[in-house]
RNA sequence: GCCUUCUUAGCUCAGACGGUUAGAGCGACGGACUGUUAAUCCGCAGGUCCUAGGUUCGAUUCCUAGAGAGGGCGCCA
């Protein structure tokens, strides 16, 4: 490979200036194993002895040690190695050598270190723990980190999978507008911004379903992928004000034909991340399950079939829900009392004189994260009967709760469809079962491991008579819907679809516990800033 | 919007039934060390105990209100 450097002096602080035609990358080493390379990076870590300085250095494709000797380096390399601090942006030219013992199985060599810049000392993100609260206020530096650069490649790997699997199936991507005249649905709260005139008011999209449903008829198979704004203070775990929503949309497809696209689609992704990503879903330290079940077809149950597993009288596979929720909860106690024993151990270990210094941070450490751990299994342990108790006196005819949805997907290693849901607890365009209106052609995808929905899908009412029952019904304006109803009146057909959102996939496929994590500049109640 | 737990050093946390100078680890800083993986060892510095009001001889600790954060529910993707 051939690539020339030139460096100018520029300022005392930034030593070079760099014109160049091609950078090596940590991720591409080992095709340069024993060879000499140059990369460019920031320093993620250091240690350092008296004549051997280590340098961990990221540049984005990956990490890798460097080592910086005296006897291979010389003195002055040394010096400005051992000068470094963290995140001091620097170039290193060494020696690629195959190291086992390393992550990544190789480590630099180096011969030449040039300092771009050295960093403040007082980088605010350490080595320990920090609360979530604290590292949000820093994203724009903890997307540096080890652990958000895995999420953030897996994000990406996932979003080039989805284009991917649509463009290879000849779907068109046909971008709805983000600002929109009304409240399509009509349910939840929207930001809204003045458009032009005083009196006029535009509402940030909540959904491009509609949009999708013009555009469909157009070009036959569409899909549409972008950021989705609902301004809900929604402060869990599981919701953003602004995230990046999929929604495709095919003419001449039904309820079933929705459905094996959605499974064929979530199989594809999961497939993709699993195999492009394992480094970063071993950073993450991911339980490969999922990954592995993904082949296996998704179940499909029917909502009345699903009220009857939520309430613990239909067993799957010889598993019953309930049952499953309180095996679970026996075995968090259990786990509690575990850790508390070993809590007291350790805690004990620590009273015992004449320690070292290293042995009472080891234990000090096993104290703080047995103690963390013990949090985690309370709040199950208080949560946990709430679920119990929510999922047995589920009413028949209600939309499904976090807790039901818990207690359904507890029972299977795969996604799994609830579909023909009652009427009333569902939009507006949902197609009815000709031969029964109490049910809609509506579909949900609920992810394994307690993540819940992740897909909401449906065959759209095609009737114009009946839309307009429907309209008037939920009480929606109906100027507002007159360019919709004209789909119905040039031209109706069949048609479904289906809404994904992104970052819950992103959740689930990672295994994060926050979706904030998932998108670099989450947006929701209380955060604008960084 | 509702329920619940919390707010002490730059970070993560301990603590006092209300009482002299409020603690630890990490980080930072100074030093030692040629193979470290959150390196280790020695030394040093660092505080409006979230804010306001109240009770009290005395409040960081008790009470009330407010602000902010975590977890659960609802709304949803």
């Amino acid at each position: 490979m051939q690539f020339a450097l030139f460096f100018v002096p520029l300022h005392p602080n930034s030593r070079k200036q760099l014109i160049c035609m091609e950078l090596t990358y940590i991720k591409d080493l080992p095709k340069h194993e024993g060879g000499k390379v140059t990369l460019h990076g920031w320093i993620a870590n250091k240690r350092s002895s008296g004549k051997v300085a280590f340098l961990v250095l990221r540049d984005g494709s990956g990490f890798v040690q460097c080592v910086v000797e005296v006897t291979t380096a010389g003195e002055e390399n040394l010096e400005r190695a051992k000068r470094l601090t963290l995140e001091s942006a620097i170039s290193i030219t060494g020696t690629v050598r195959k190291d086992d013992n390393q992550e990544g199985g190789y480590e630099l060599q180096a011969t030449d270190v040039h300092i771009y810049s050295i960093a403040d000392e007082n980088y605010p993100i350490g080595k320990k723990e920090h609360g979530v609260d604290f590292l949000m206020n820093n994203r724009h530096l903890w997307l540096r980190s080890k652990r958000q650069w895995a999420i953030m490649k897996i994000r990406n790997c996932a979003l080039y999978a989805i284009h991917r699997f649509f463009q290879e199936r000849d779907f068109v991507q046909m971008d709805s507008p983000i600002l929109t005249g009304n409240a399509c649905e009509g349910t939840t709260t929207l930001f809204d911004t003045q458009f032009y005139k005083e009196d006029q008011v535009a509402y940030l999209s909540q959904s491009g379903q509609l949009y999708a449903e013009a555009t469909a008829m157009a070009m036959g198979k569409v899909y549409t992928f972008g950021p989705t704004f609902r301004a809900e203070k929604s402060l869990t775990p599981r919701h953003l004000s602004e995230f990046w929503m999929i929604e495709p949309e095919m003419a001449f497809y039904d309820l079933e034909m929705d459905m094996n696209l959605i499974e064929d689609f979530v199989r594809y992704v999961v497939s993709e991340v699993y195999e492009k990503c394992r480094t970063e879903l071993e950073t993450l330290e991911r339980n490969l399950t999922l990954f592995e079940a993904i082949k296996q077809p998704f179940p499909r149950i029917t909502y009345d079939d699903a009220v009857l597993i939520i309430k613990g009288k239909k067993e799957v596979n010889g598993k019953n829900a309930i049952v499953q929720l309180e095996a679970d909860l026996a075995a968090v106690h259990a786990t509690i009392a575990e850790k508390n024993a070993a809590l007291a151990e350790y805690e004990e270990k620590l009273q015992a004189k004449g320690l070292k210094k290293g042995e009472i941070n080891h234990f000090q450490n096993k104290v703080d994260t047995l103690k963390n751990e013990l949090k985690k299994l309370e709040d199950d342990a208080r949560n946990i009967p709430q679920w119990i108790a929510s999922a047995s006196n589920f009413v028949p005819g209600d939309d499904f709760g976090a807790s039901d949805e818990k207690a359904i997907t507890r029972l299977f290693d795969v996604p799994v469809f609830v579909y023909k849901w009652p009427s009333p607890i569902k939009a507006f365009y949902m197609k009815r079962y000709e031969d029964d209106d109490n049910y809609v052609k509506g579909v949900d995808l609920l992810a394994p491991e307690g993540f819940g929905e992740i897909v909401g899908g449906s065959q759209r009412e095609d009737d114009i008579e009946k839309l307009l029952e429907r309209i008037k019904e939920h009480d929606l304006p109906l100027e507002a819907f007159e360019w919709y109803l004209d789909l119905r009146r040039f031209g109706s057909v069949p048609h479904a679809g289906f809404g994904l959102g992104f970052e819950r996939l992103v959740m689930w496929m990672t295994g994060v516990s926050h979706i904030r994590e998932t998108i670099p500049f989450p947006r929701y109640y209380g955060r604008l800033f960084p």
